[in-house]
DNA sequence: CCCGTAAGGGAACTACAGTTCCATTTATCC
DNA sequence: GGATAAATGGAACTGTAGTTCCCTTACGGG
């Protein structure tokens, strides 16, 4: 059995990547408009002007396109908060996550994205990936608090930008509570706690 | 227009009662083994024993499915720990919380049904009622610790317990992190030393 | 600049989820 | 326990998501 390569591998320039981007942007819009149960390769092909046959060939599966998009997502990390202070920085990253999540077309996309996460294995470890680039890159906050000697030797980095979005994510998706900027510092303030208190 | 009654209320003793358990369990066993995107009412008509218009009537989509089943979950809510120690309470509920998630047929059924309210409104408001009764009854373990003493006037008891479950479901949902024995007992810890602090 | 083939796209086909219609069963009221 | 209509269920129907076939376009190595 010859190992083929897959669709859209061996000469990715030119129309390949355009097709390419007018489908994730496609199927963006439309899991942020309809959600991931409604995704349909079909309207994805229509909406981005691309033939269906072209859609089912190289992705397949709703969860493989949900995937791509997400493995695309991963690539456009936004840099880090450097206040110096770790409270102030952390607080920082607490409100961009929940204006994230609050934002009208991001927060539906980031839904639709967790749902295509538990739906599809392939997705799934897209989003896990996606969520560690951008643990890794607000990690550095912490390591540098440490450094400092504003928080514990020992304590790890990731956890607690973790434990900083953890509450977000639960309001938003276990209990339905509204995401205010109020309950963003109360994340921060809560994961910076614990840090201190040396149980992360 | 003469709001008509949903279907199954007005007669709901007997087969009615019947129908629906064997539909509830056959999508109970349908969204563990397959996940939500694959509940297909068809199929759990035909697994329930039972009349696939009946299914279509009655529940219509896979979403309103969903939702009947965590009201019917919602009903079944265990007792919360009464250890008399705050700490070891919040350590028997994140032991819990982490073992429903970890249990090979539960954890997938809660995934699925994190998807469902994810696709579906009806769905989602089920899943917040569903947290919202877990998290009340839990609650006193917090409210009778501050009436001891043991943790500052003013903590909001739900959200200390929410506390406890938010890094218990982002490992779960969004890094994919294990979900070890050791991590659940680090998150009542940490919910703890936060509490402790004032932060919550 | 030219050829070989990777990639795209149109159109017809197929399978099956979801709907509709109506006959049958059976809870509930008296 | 009999009447009534609520609820179930079988069977035929329909729309459309996903597949298949095959021709066209254009990327990329020489």
């Amino acid at each position: 059995m010859t190992d083929t390569a897959p669709h859209g591998t061996v000469r990715p320039g030119g129309r390949t990547a355009r097709v390419r981007a007018a489908v994730l942007e496609a199927a963006g819009d439309a899991l942020a408009e309809h959600g991931f149960a409604a995704l349909d390769l079909t309207q994805i092909a229509r909406a981005g002007g691309v033939g269906k046959t072209t859609v089912y060939r190289r992705w397949g599966t709703p969860g493989a396109l949900a995937a791509d998009l997400l493995a695309d997502m991963a690539e456009q990390s936004l840099p880090r908060a450097r206040t110096g202070d770790v409270a102030t920085d952390l607080r920082e990253n607490a409100r961009l996550v929940a204006g994230s999540l609050t934002d009208p077309r991001q927060g539906r996309l980031f839904k639709a994205l967790i749902a295509a996460s538990l739906c599809n294995g392939q997705a799934a470890e897209a989003l896990h990936r996606f969520y560690a680039v951008r643990i890794d890159e607000w990690a550095g906050c912490v390591t540098d608090a440490v450094a400092r000697g504003d928080l514990p030797a020992g304590t790890d980095a990731r956890r607690v930008v973790a434990q900083v979005s953890a509450p977000l994510y639960y309001a938003l998706l276990n209990t339905g509570e509204p995401l205010t900027e109020e309950l963003a510092d109360r994340a921060a303030a809560a994961a910076l706690a614990a840090a201190r208190a040396g149980a992360l």
